[in-house]
DNA sequence: GGCTCTGCCATAGTCTGACTATGTCAGAGG
DNA sequence: CCTCTGACATAGTCAGACTATGGCAGAGCC
């Protein structure tokens, strides 16, 4: 069915900041990592990750550049810009924000 | 402009939260309560507010019956069913374990 | 009596974006 | 060779939050 696990919107918040923190990766590192790092919560399909990248490139939050894998396979290399950094800081404020007003919502008596 | 606040999906938690807090509103009172309680950061639009309503009662989770407020004005007060009870446990865990995974791939090092 | 304001409901249509399904291509390893 | 897997890509579907708009009824003016 539809409706997987990740709320629309911050998937964007999730790629950029796992290429914040590890500078250069190709799409299927991007998706594994997430995962991985999420405790198999969040299960990043291909079906999104790559239109999601073709977005942020056309955003240009992103650069991306062809190269080799460790597995010598070929993998196009993402990499954040100065505006993919920028969009970060608003991305996770938006998001403590927003979370934050959910909470009070949940938790008031 | 579009995208205002709401995470999509997250109307349906709102409101139940909302209704299960109180007993029975009617729709402008839910939008306002809302409003209220995240400090203004959560603004519930007409436009989005009674076709979620329109959904859930079509899901069973909320039933609607034509009362007066206070004010002596006809309004369409809402109740939550059994299932919709149900459905603010399933949407409550689900939105916990959903933020505690986006919040461990922000927090990673 | 008109007239506007606000409370309150509703819907048609747009748009974002995560999904399903499917296809490609290349190297690895049996 | 032949299948497996890594890796990328796209067309199409769908949920749902939005914009814009409209309607109606009571309150409170003048």
């Amino acid at each position: 069915m539809h409706r997987n696990e990740i709320p629309p919107g911050t998937l964007y918040l999730l790629i950029l900041r796992t290429l914040a923190r590890s500078g250069e990766m190709h799409g299927y590192e991007i998706a594994n990592s997430i995962q991985r790092i999420s405790d198999d919560v969040l299960q990043v399909e291909e079906g999104s990750l790559y239109p999601a990248l073709q977005r942020m490139l056309i955003k240009g939050w992103v650069t991306a550049e062809w190269g080799t894998t460790a597995g010598n396979r070929r993998a196009r290399y993402y990499k954040l810009t100065a505006a993919g950094r920028k969009q970060l800081t608003v991305e996770m404020s938006q998001f403590e924000r927003v979370i934050g007003a959910i909470t009070r919502v949940i938790e008031a008596v």
